[in-house]
DNA sequence: ATTTAATTGAAAATGAATTTCAATATATTC
DNA sequence: GAATATATTGAAATTCATTTTCAATTAAAT
């Protein structure tokens, strides 16, 4: 709960900073996406939050999420399904994205982060960020059977 | 020359053997794809392909540029611009991608490579295939003083 | 409480990509 | 080489995620 709670004070906090209005349908976006795992996109996170709170639109669902995304609170991640997912900002990490059942493993490899500087410096390249994926097929979906059927 | 006739060839071939039918539509956009750099979208191909030929269309560019992946001549990629890119199937490489220029830099770190089994070994995950992108500046947009303007 | 300016929701607009369908062109058969 | 069957094409319509528009609403400053 502190680390929700620290969320909420920092999304408000930069909301009044930056002369922005708190308002209850971004108090409710801000919330719902809390209670989610991560990795959600704007459509699915609508679908549950006019659940409980039915006055909040569709378009307000993007916007809280592009704004909490400019408050540097969430990071935009896309994984090729042609939608872009959100996740908390936290230290960096990459995933391994299950085509079986979706699931994301996050993990983070240090000497694959050496190497990538070792690699830019080798082009005279300046790195601002990176992102890996790797696709495949996670233990539950193997033993499950479920091949992917291309 | 001798790498694009083979490309030519085995299209041909491709399209024969699956019983596809040998169109003159067909054969401009692969050749408008082969004198690309590679990395192109779709709509920028069609627009450099109808300066020489006004008859091949908007739909037949997406339709062929999907046939060419589907008999494993080319292969998607996209650098979160939210176009599909197709670039030529060669053998695995990851990308440096100029966030000034758009410049596109392939590498192949075998390091990066295997610490990547490692770590599927690791999360039990059967790998299928993965992507790195670096996103930064390149050598002649730093020079240019060309800063990302977020 | 009043004012003013940001925010909202609904609908329209966008942009990339795909589908539809009648017209056309390619292979195949005679 | 003509006739036939059917794959392919182009134009327009459609889809889907996302963004924009704009009048109505509401938060915050006065």
């Amino acid at each position: 709960m502190l680390k929700i709670d620290n969320i909420k004070y920092r999304f408000l906090d930069a909301l009044r900073r930056e002369g922005f209005r708190v308002t209850s349908q971004r108090i409710s976006v801000m919330n719902a996406f809390m209670e989610e795992k991560g990795h959600v996109n704007a459509e699915d996170l609508y679908r549950k939050l006019r659940k409980k709170h039915p006055r909040v639109s569709h378009t307000t669902v993007y916007r809280t999420l592009k704004l909490m995304n400019k408050c540097d609170l969430i990071k935009e991640v896309e994984f090729g399904d042609g939608t872009m997912r959100y996740e908390l900002e936290q230290e960096h990490h990459d995933h391994l994205v299950c085509t079986g059942c979706g699931k994301i493993i996050e993990f983070l490899s240090p000497r694959i982060e050496l190497d990538q500087d070792r690699i830019t410096g080798e082009f005279d390249f300046l790195p601002h960020h990176h992102r890996l994926e790797i696709f495949g097929l996670c233990k539950d979906c193997r033993e499950a059977g479920s091949g992917d059927s291309s």
